[in-house]
DNA sequence: ATGGTCGATCTTCGA
């Protein structure tokens, strides 16, 4: 199974780069964030005539927004949390019909978190912390995942080597220690793998988010890992490759992140 | 230390 993740930055405005991310990719499935679209305009023909006959999205006017397309059928989990009680549309559950059996997908978009990494001052950091906290305590309480692959933009990059500079962004939100054991927590919380490290050794740089501030986003590289995915222990064994399709990032009217994609057997 | 650029929506906010 082919599973990808990517911060689309408005859905609408992207629909045919979707179509690119396809014929460079071919997922099975595909995990989008910040569609930025009130599901009443999302554009279900539109990515269905790329081959994604089963879509579900979760969306709002003007922020965040997720969306799951795919070709394996699937039932979407009815009864997940709303997170921090915002009903902010940053989640978005599904258990895919594979054929050798159900696998639950969660698609992610954590909070940004604003630009001072202090929850007393700054009230979108305290919402990232809480969601986060909301996250782990949800996965503790189910134990280690089964059967289960978890996606998404989580805006933090965990290791020394998920930035250009480790020192550099040590106080800059994204990097915090606050932030890095929070997300560690939930991770083990669920006991899960991640994917992306699997594959590419910790010593090694590894981004999947170049700001559009830079002048010059390739030759500066300074990029982050802010798009994860994870597995479940049970499918670990079974991962098979992993793609950063670095190149989506110098496209026409990029998004700022770049998807991601990981190949296991399920 | 600062400011840099996008997208949605509506002049500013969130990233």
């Amino acid at each position: 199974m082919r599973v990808a993740t990517w911060n689309i930055n408005s859905v609408r405005l992207r629909l045919p780069l979707v179509g690119d991310v396809v014929r460079d990719l071919a997922p099975d499935v595909l995990c989008l964030q910040e569609t930025k679209c009130p599901d009443d305009l999302f554009p279900v023909e539109g990515l269905r005539a790329f081959g994604f006959e089963h879509i579900a999205h979760r969306g709002m006017k003007g922020y965040n927004g997720v969306a799951i397309l795919s070709r394996i059928p699937f039932t979407v989990r009815a009864d997940d949390p709303n997170w921090c009680e915002k009903g902010d549309c940053r989640h978005l559950g599904v258990t895919l019909a594979t054929p050798s059996g159900p696998v639950d997908l969660h698609d992610f978009y954590v909070p940004a978190g604003g630009d001072i990494a202090d929850r007393n001052v700054n009230v979108k950091f305290a919402h990232k912390l809480d969601f986060v906290a909301e996250c782990t305590a949800w996965n503790a309480a189910r134990g280690p995942a089964r059967r289960s692959v978890l996606v998404g933009d989580l805006n933090i990059a965990p290791l020394e080597h998920d930035v250009w500079s480790h020192k550099q962004l040590l106080d800059v939100v994204s990097h915090t220690p606050v932030e890095v054991e929070a997300i560690a927590a939930w991770q083990r919380a669920g006991s899960w793998h991640d994917a992306l490290r699997h594959f590419v050794p910790a010593d090694q740089k590894l981004y999947t988010w170049w700001s559009y501030r830079a002048r010059d986003w390739e030759a500066t590289d300074r990029g982050r890992r802010l798009d994860h995915v994870w597995v479940s222990p049970d499918l670990a064994a079974g991962l098979h490759s992993h793609t950063i399709l670095k190149a989506a990032r110098g496209w026409e009217r990029a998004s700022d992140h770049v998807p991601v994609l990981v190949e296991l057997a399920v």
